[in-house]
DNA sequence: TATGAATGAGGTTTCATTCAT
DNA sequence: CATGAATGAAACCTCATTCAT
């Protein structure tokens, strides 16, 4: 099999990633092994080492992605007050949660980072970007610091869904949420 | 065969928990080996194993301890409107936080919860107890609903402090929060 | 097995390090596994590296060891001429050859030295220290050359030993040697 | 398919073998991997393995070289004297280690010569042969057992030389050494 | 009750080799 | 002829746990 595609290549890390998705889904990063990746994934040992340099790499790999598609799914807007602008990260989390398994990693990785360095350094950047683009589109004094209490409390309700699965209940959280932000703004909110 | 006594016993229970406590915060969870408990305890391994039936009631019981120690520090009060409450809630963290390394450790609390049903199950007892303690307080309508978002924004702030450490700036974290949920109901307030 | 006497501990790391000596005779240090250790030895991984912190450290052991006995076994003498010292070289080579299989490891310490640093060091020492041994009792010019003269004829004797196994005759050798070391200084040498 | 040259064929041979000498000077046979050689080479796995049956062919290729370098250079010549016989050794040993890396190859080979027994062949066969061409031309009583004694006596200059490197003084070494085989025969040498 | 030597399953990773293209 | 992706056996080593003393 000499001289493959790109494309080829560029599965092949697919494939690699999705299992170690699955795997970790299931049972963490540290309770993974190796051997489980490699059956999950089909591919041999030397064939994962070939697109790894070891495990630490998947995981870092893995957790990149789960932070990255968090802030890319935010888009631009217009300035928004506090309230709307809450709603538009509820909306992707709902969003990132639908399409797959990522949003039950998003703990994992907070955890890990507190113990791995180089996951540490990808996360603050991940968040701080996010709480940047925010607070830009941000309508209300002190943008700055409400951004960072907007994106603590889109955390929080991560953690609250983790935790919780299927008995956190989004739409009662959203609601609240938002009558909480919204509260004295003369604005009565609908669910969405 | 001496009989120890009971305060022997808690004294014995005690090192081990400090020690882990330690190891845990330095390394997590699981980069922790049993070797760096019964080094940093001083212990051996056959004395470890007699007050714990291994490494993870270990984790467990530093879990508990670390969760415990949260929800007790709330004391009853009079019904307070949300604004005031998480005020309440963000004193206990910092008091928490003042204390010892605990607060570093509920961010990989909760993510082995996610790996874990034995922890999971710890997590959310003991963060549906003090959501329901707060709802009992709380002076607002649907004060079930609002409870959870005090809670997730009180969880939110911890996994900010945890990620970003000294860059975290709790005052004006707690300035922020409370001009957001204080919004329009015409109290102005200063830091405390 | 608790505290365990002294003797116990060095009787360990003797088992282990004879394990080692067979295996190492029998198949060379890297085409010999841990596995083959801990099956010649008797014992369990963990037990070996309680004893030895990896491969190379039982490398470097058995190393010392073949060296350090080569060395020991020249016992102070009165100054003699450079054939009869390199007579005590020889007795010394054939003691060795009589003990034990370690002789058959000094072509392959010698090689490895050609890879590994630290066994390079060690053999010099082992070399340099026996050579200015020999050249402090030797009666004639210039004893420090003709004493290295003297270790390589020995080292070359090993060489032969070890490569030709039974074919070599260590008396022919000798006698030759020793004609040749002695030619015309008038007198004639038997067979020991 | 193309059909290539002979000479073709015998460049790809040689472009390997130089790689696999520089790899192998540096590293050893055992510590060198497929994957280095392929690096050094600049050829791919399968280009390689077309040339070699695998790894040991390759060594036993490098080993046979090595061996057959040494014994070939040294040209017939008339009958001499030990003494003299010894010098043109030391020069042939001279000039292999001037022209490339591969003297530093021969404590290998004859270490992994004890581990290997088809390289220990070669190298018996490869000492042999060199010993007979000796003791044709020794002109000396017991022509067999002194070029024995001859070969063994270079066999441990290669040793040292190999063992101490910079620190081994050659000239130093020949006059040393031919002092003590021509020791009363009444000939007094200069180096040459 | 405490010790710590010993166990051994299982972890990650390497690497000689193959073979479809 | 050449490529290089893929294989998978096997290497070294760790570590939670046990149990004789």
């Amino acid at each position: 099999m000499p001289k493959v595609s790109e494309e080829h290549l560029a599965a092949r890390r697919r494939q690699i990633l999705d299992a170690a998705l699955v795997c970790f889904s299931r049972g963490g990063f540290h309770q993974t092994s190796m051997q489980q990746i490699f059956e999950e994934s089909g591919l041999s040992p030397g064939a994962v080492y070939r697109y790894f340099k070891g495990k630490e790499e998947i995981v870092q790999a893995i957790a990149a992605e789960t932070l990255g598609g968090l802030a890319a799914a935010l888009e631009a807007g217009p300035p928004s007050p506090p309230a709307e602008m809450f709603e538009r990260l509820l909306d992707i989390i709902d969003e990132v949660d639908r399409r797959d398994q990522r949003l039950r990693l998003a703990l994992q990785v907070w955890g890990e980072a507190m113990v791995n360095p180089r996951i540490a350094e990808f996360v603050r950047q991940a968040i701080d970007g996010l709480r940047e683009r925010i607070a830009a589109e941000l309508d209300c004094p002190e943008p700055d610091a409400t951004a960072r209490v907007l994106v603590a409390l889109a955390q929080g309700s991560v953690v609250q869904r983790d935790l919780f699965g299927d008995e956190f209940d989004p739409g009662e959280f959203r609601r609240a949420a938002l009558t909480l932000l919204s509260q004295g703004d003369g604005i009565s909110r609908q669910e969405g």
